[in-house]
DNA sequence: GTGAAAGCGCTAACAT
DNA sequence: ATGTTAGCGCTTTCAC
């Protein structure tokens, strides 16, 4: 790893690791004064180029690079922005999380993020530490239901915006799909097609968007004068198994259901995985919330109702940074459409009765 | 958002945004020195409980935060990561960065990611850029082909790891998938089931992973004894359009192939759709490097080419906080294995030649 | 056009 | 058990 100019016998000069040139060093290497230096690395102006020149070659021959820690702890802003969602790895969030950087990046500022992993605890813990960094601004995917512990933070000028899901016992800017909107109408493009008897399976009822979810659907329901069976409806975790079971228990029940709508796109896919097990004669109907990749080509192709994740990370960054070049007024709650996409399961009749 | 005690006509003293209590304000609150200040936040022993509370209540009535930019200067280490990838939205991303986010967890680091997209110069901008904020050490999943400029960097001790590709015109840590072996065994699986032309869509050949899997490909023909004819293999961009028109090309040419084997998750998405515009009278087998959701759903199958990307970025972090605590040593280059998942589609044998 | 001095908020080292 | 001093590397201010 390191290396020796060819020929010498001796290590070269035993360079600590972990010690890096400073704009001091690079001022006496230079010969000249520390804020020339300073100049140089940040473009001002009133420098000659010939003294340019030789902090440059310091600058080089040093390996020196600024520190922003130090000038961050100067200047006061750290031109970065937090971004806390609630697992890196699902799909949802990947175009959102992109399109945050995106426009971070626009405004020059650097993305730190981290993963509550759908722990209220965890995502404090988080949050208060990228507040302990000093990010300019927060998006928050929130887990928890208790915000209150932001408020001082804000206060002191943390800008902080919620995407799909509010905050909690707080007031703040908030970015969200319409999941009510959206339920009822997938539940109500159920019904015109014939269905009378709809399950539906979401996510913990703790969760804000299954909650507007489940509220959809009984929306469209009674708005169609259907009754609910509590039977029709599970709402949990969304690990495979749980969803497995709730579909399971629906669609052999002594009066089946002859439609699912699934809560989320993770409750999709075990939907499907499960109807394809099932005897093809008797299809059931299904429309999922969230749009997921090749749920055309599947047979049928899969109805959903999309929302567009990266449109919402960035109308949640857009306004974040319009509150950090000073945008006042009262928090504001910003809900984008869904958008039905007929594929062909949502569209299925239900089974001929005689 | 601002709030006044009831019963006050005034505003309550103006509180400027932006300026946060010190420690120092929550000394002379407190009426300690401060460095009990400084031992409470840290937890440090040598406090009385009594002063203790004292100082907890003015951190509170402060909503004081420590500044870990002023901490981070003091003490040289910022436990922070910093990942650098191609595309936050690509799925083979998500996992293999939610596995360094927790592994730096683990160590009680933070993440600080971006996307290069795919673009050098982007690469080495934010690669710079979170050396300046002296990251305690990189993951890296490179984008371009020389990175000699990270040497001084990396002299300096930042701790380097890369990802999914080795580094270029440097030494450095790399953890790989056997992009070779794995697509010399799917090309060899197909020759197997009786395919003799076989085409390869792949990746920009300046992209390592790409090469390597256009090696393998070639060593499996070649093994066989199987010629390879310049129109079976395409390497380009993977966006639809190119792929589409690739793969169309090889399938309607005089002597089509009659297998296909994708070098990576995008073209196979691509190349399932084309495949299924096709008359379904004469299929054709396809194998896909990368596995992906859902396709054991469809029909047939996909047969993959499995690597593990968490596995991936979970050994690179590893190996990372491994050279964080002082494990020294030359730059290693870990290979993990991959492992062909046989689903339908790599096993359909070749139309029946009279 | 250039530089010296002060200080951002914290921690390390040393008093008391 | 608690406080005081110095200084991390930079930017700000002001003097030359």
């Amino acid at each position: 790893m390191t290396d020796t100019a060819p020929g010498t016998a001796s290590r070269t000069p035993t360079r600590r690791y972990g010690t890096r040139p400073t704009m001091k060093d690079v001022a006496a290497r230079a010969g000249v004064g520390l804020k020339t230096v300073s100049r140089v690395v940040n473009g001002e102006p009133g420098v000659t180029p010939d003294t340019e020149r030789r902090v440059q070659e310091a600058i080089t021959a040093l390996g020196f690079r600024r520190n922003d820690s130090a000038r961050i702890l100067r200047k006061g802003r750290t031109a970065s922005i937090g971004l806390v969602l609630e697992d890196l790895a699902d799909p949802f969030y990947g175009p959102l999380s992109r399109a945050v950087e995106e426009v971070a990046r626009a405004h020059g500022a650097l993305l730190i993020n981290g993963s509550s992993a759908e722990d209220p605890e965890r995502e404090q813990e988080l949050v208060l530490a990228l507040c302990a960094r000093r990010v300019d601004g927060l998006v928050i995917i929130p887990a928890g239901h208790d915000h209150r512990y932001l408020a001082p933070e804000m206060a002191a000028g943390v800008a902080t915006v919620f995407v799909d899901r509010p905050a909690g016992r707080i007031d703040a800017d908030a970015v969200l799909a319409d999941s009510f909107g959206g339920s009822r109408d997938a539940v109500a493009h159920l019904i015109a097609h014939g269905h009378r008897r709809i399950g539906f399976i979401g996510d913990l009822p703790g969760i804000h968007t299954a909650a507007e979810r489940l509220r959809g659907y009984h929306a469209a329901m009674s708005e169609a004068g259907l009754p609910v069976h509590d039977a029709w409806v599970s709402l949990g975790p969304t690990d495979p198994e749980r969803v497995r079971t709730a579909a399971t228990a629906m669609l052999d029940a002594a009066e089946p259901v002859t439609a699912l709508f699934a809560g989320n796109n993770r409750v999709t896919v075990t939907v499907v995985r499960v109807l394809a097990e099932r005897p093809p004669a008797a299809p059931v109907a299904l429309i999922g919330f969230d749009d997921f990749e090749l749920a055309d080509l599947l047979s049928p192709g899969i109805t959903v109702i999309a929302q567009d994740s990266a449109q919402l990370g960035r109308t949640a960054a857009d306004l974040l940074f319009r509150r950090l070049d000073g945008a006042g007024g009262d928090p504001r709650r910003l809900v984008l459409p869904t958008r039905l996409i007929p594929r062909g399961s949502g569209e299925l009749p239900p089974p001929a009765t005689p």
